[in-house]
DNA sequence: GACGATAGTTCCATAATCCCGAACTGTCGA
DNA sequence: TCGACAGTTCGGGATTATGGAACTATCGTC
């Protein structure tokens, strides 16, 4: 259960931020983990057509722009948003992006 | 005063919005543009470290991204947002950003 | 008009980054 | 012990970013 190292919360830049969103199978990722925290890689990933060692790259983008966190959990790693300190350290970003990702991401082919 | 090549409203994506954001530079760009429209190019990018190749590099994936429009005036470009499309196109997502990239951008040593 | 200065772009070679198959690590269940 | 499973790492091919040098187009001046 011991988490991955991750960025602290001061040293979040926005730019690292929006380029990690600035991907459409990151983007359909962070909407799927905010959605319901707690669920594994695999299980976010599903019906999307990545090969893994692509995933696995994207959430170690996504981990260390500070956008999730990542624990060890067995053979899983299990995925936290790290909601808190977003909207502490860039209020009011996150939340219209992700209001709006969910429509686009789903007509654009991508599942 | 013709302007340059842009995408229709209804063709920006979220994703490559985000992208073009997702640069300190551009951050930046976009910022000043924001805060005084109508200047050019030279103008907006004033006391960046940058060489104009890659200024002219990182405007025309602002522009592509749908994020500002070009016209060209005489031997200037210039830069205005694309505020009312983007306000259309994805609400609420823009204004936050630009709010905190501010003082962000100032104290990452930029200029 | 010819000419230099100005504002940007384009070209191109280097550097950095992304993508993904294959091999690897670590854990669970039988 | 032995697969099977969840993910990571490695390696190299493809894509994209960077920036110097050469180029284009326009303005002001003589």
């Amino acid at each position: 259960m011991r988490p991955l190292p991750q960025p602290p919360r001061e040293s979040l830049t926005l730019a690292s931020v929006l380029h990690a969103l600035g991907d459409p199978v990151r983007l359909e990722l962070v909407r799927r983990a905010w959605a319901n925290p707690e669920l594994t890689c695999s299980v976010l990933a599903d019906g999307l057509d990545v090969p893994m060692s692509t995933l696995s790259n994207h959430w170690r983008i996504l981990r260390e722009a500070g956008l999730i966190s990542m624990t060890v959990d067995g053979r899983h790693r299990r995925i936290r948003p790290r909601a808190d300190d977003l909207h502490d350290r860039f209020p009011g970003v996150l939340d219209p992006i992700l209001r709006l990702g969910t429509a686009e991401s789903l007509n654009t082919g991508l599942l």
